[in-house]
DNA sequence: ACCGTCAATATGTTGG
DNA sequence: CCAACATATTGACGGT
């Protein structure tokens, strides 16, 4: 088996739980086109729980914000259906009656919906209209509000997935900055060692020898059948789990 | 007062 | 074209 670069070869494998998406939105070159990976697939409605409703009787609240509705996008089919569930009709605009400054209330969400919500999420990061029109039912909330938790949730997740793989590819240019100082001492050891012994530079010249790390024969004219020799004395082979030797 | 969090809005992009 | 999404931003709110 080709155990291919070593020292490349380091498992810094960026697409952690990322999926393929457009070109365009991204910020980190080898995370183009990437998106979290936790995405659903087209199971089948996992919510409708009827009982689940019940635990989130307690928290009736009545969520339903706020100076929501200013997208006039949002303002769609399965939107004025959700409302019938809703506990707050929507004006289409926003009326500036005495009810005007409560609208403005930031919602808060409870701690029983964020919790029905993130078990959602950790199933599916997105969900489908039906899921959409029964969480909202059953959070009590809008459909709109439901996108838009996930919405928001889906990008902290990346912001934080992001965060991760930054501190991910600095411990990693550390460690290749390590080794690149130790492989330039090693080249310099063994140019001193030329300058010394002629002969000794001969002898590794004409013996193959084996890299710990690739495993494959180094130096020497003639592997088959010669001489092997497992890594010289003085060990001038480094990190011999991930690394290779400047010989290589 | 400042800062972090998060719901909500605004807008651009993409795929059907 | 439109729905669904990503992204940037805003603003309310709580904690310090």
């Amino acid at each position: 088996m080709d155990k291919g670069y070593g020292v490349c070869d380091t498992g810094l494998a960026l697409g952690l739980g990322y999926k393929r998406k457009s070109p365009s939105q991204s910020f980190i070159s080898g995370m183009n086109s990437l998106e979290p990976m936790l995405t659903l697939g087209l199971s089948g409605d996992p919510y409708g729980s009827p009982t689940m409703s019940k635990v989130l009787e307690e928290s009736t609240q009545s969520p339903v914000s706020s100076f929501s509705n200013a997208n006039p996008r949002s303002i769609k089919s399965e939107e004025i259906i959700g409302e019938e569930t809703g506990t707050e009709k929507v004006s289409p605009r926003g009326s500036d009656d005495d009810e005007e400054v409560c609208a403005k209330k930031k919602l808060r969400l409870t701690k029983d919906q964020s919790a029905l919500l993130e078990e959602r999420f950790k199933e599916h990061t997105t969900l489908n209209p039906k899921q959409k029109q029964a969480l909202a039912k059953q959070l009590n909330l809008r459909p709109r509000q439901v996108e838009v938790w996930f919405q928001n949730r889906r990008a902290r997740t990346k912001l934080k997935q992001t965060e991760l793989d930054c501190e991910l590819l600095k411990r990693r240019c550390e460690t290749l900055t390590d080794e690149n100082q130790r492989l330039q001492r090693e080249v310099q050891e063994l140019k001193a060692l030329k300058l010394k012994s002629p002969l000794f530079m001969q002898f590794l010249k004409t013996s193959p020898m084996i890299c710990p790390a690739c495993e494959r024969i180094t130096g020497g004219d003639a592997p088959k059948g010669g001489p092997l020799m497992v890594a010289p004395p003085k060990h001038l082979f480094f990190n011999p789990f991930t690394t290779h030797s400047a010989a290589c």
